[in-house]
DNA sequence: TCCTTATTGGAGAAGTCTCTCTAAAACTCA
DNA sequence: TGAGTTTTAGAGAGACTTCTCCAATAAGGA
């Protein structure tokens, strides 16, 4: 039914994450998109209603590749495993970890869709909750042990990863030990 | 000699560092700079010969305003009083924290004059000596203790910054504490 | 085969941005 | 006061951007 598409949702924002790596959050107008992706701009609008929209789902499409990693990470390994994996997601998508290390306001996060800032709050929620879950069962109660908790297995090995990131090399395999080695320490 | 000047480059820096922090590093355009600065273009093409030129003094001063206090903090306090200035000092400057938050590759270092590289790369070549003092110092003479020493006093205490600043509220005057004791505690 | 539907491909309007250029203004010093 | 210098103030060129619109195209189903 209809004509079979070229130019899919997910090609165009493969295009835009190599934008992001190569240029930063400013390389992704709508005009670098088509280009990148060899798509005349009608096809981009044709995808994304706006560029909001598309720097929307170019957000929510990494962060929640990456939040499904985690969250298994964090279910069968415990903390000190999600926090390695942190670092191991980031050195074998160097480009997608790019886009979070801009975080979403460098994508205009004001000006996205509601409809796309709702299903950022569910999925950033649910890993909220996963998070408090795993703190109340290994005995973290108060708002400080759960505070020092979220920094050990999410902010430091984000950390880590920035340090590499922003130097512009690969990111070393030893990484993700010392990510790991330093949240088991902090968890004491 | 000469005519007084009305808009002089700290001022017109002063409102691209509140463009930074209201609409993050794509808000800085030469044109809103002069809007929020009452000025006009020409004024700001006087100071600065084009946008890198402005977005490298931007990124030069207030990156060195940082380092002034955090090499201080470290020459007479340690390790942790150093790790507690970098959120000491990031929570009374937020709009400047949040500069250093999008981080030079943001406001396209790559296309600076490369007299601005250089002293960019002057001026960080000036912590990382003090850093590697302090660190042989106190006994870090391998790669991978410094490693973690340069985690614990500087990326650490960056991530603690960094969370709250995404959450777009004031930072409490706890977190210094929390990025203190929890330096304190991966120096071991 | 013809109708329906989805998509392409690109021209072009309207706006924004960077940067140039020049006349006027405002100061100091002789 | 007048010469010399620095800065303002803003008009405007040219490039680039976002976004609209529509004819042409390519498939499936009756």
């Amino acid at each position: 039914m209809g004509r079979p598409p070229r130019h899919d949702a997910d090609k165009l924002l493969d295009a835009a994450v190599g934008l992001v790596a190569e240029g930063g959050p400013r390389a992704v107008t709508m005009a670098a998109v088509a280009r990148a992706a060899r798509a005349p701009s009608g096809s981009v609008y044709h995808r994304f209603p706006d560029q909001p929209a598309l720097l929307a789902e170019l957000w929510l499409r990494t962060v929640t590749r990456f939040q499904a990693g985690f969250l298994a990470a964090l279910d069968s390994g415990g903390p000190v495993a999600g926090a390695r994996h942190v670092v191991e997601w980031s050195r074998r998508n160097v480009p997608e970890a790019r886009v979070l290390l801009a975080g979403a306001r460098a994508f205009g996060e004001p000006d996205w869709p509601q409809e796309a800032r709702d299903r950022l709050a569910a999925a950033n929620e649910e890993v909220f909750a996963a998070m408090r879950r795993l703190g109340a069962e290994l005995g973290f109660t108060r708002k400080r042990e759960m505070s020092r908790f979220q920094l050990a297995v999410v902010d430091l090995p984000y950390a880590v990863v920035r340090r590499n990131l922003l130097r512009g090399e690969e990111i070393p395999a030893f990484e993700a030990d010392v990510a790991a080695d330093a949240a088991r320490d902090l968890l004491g």
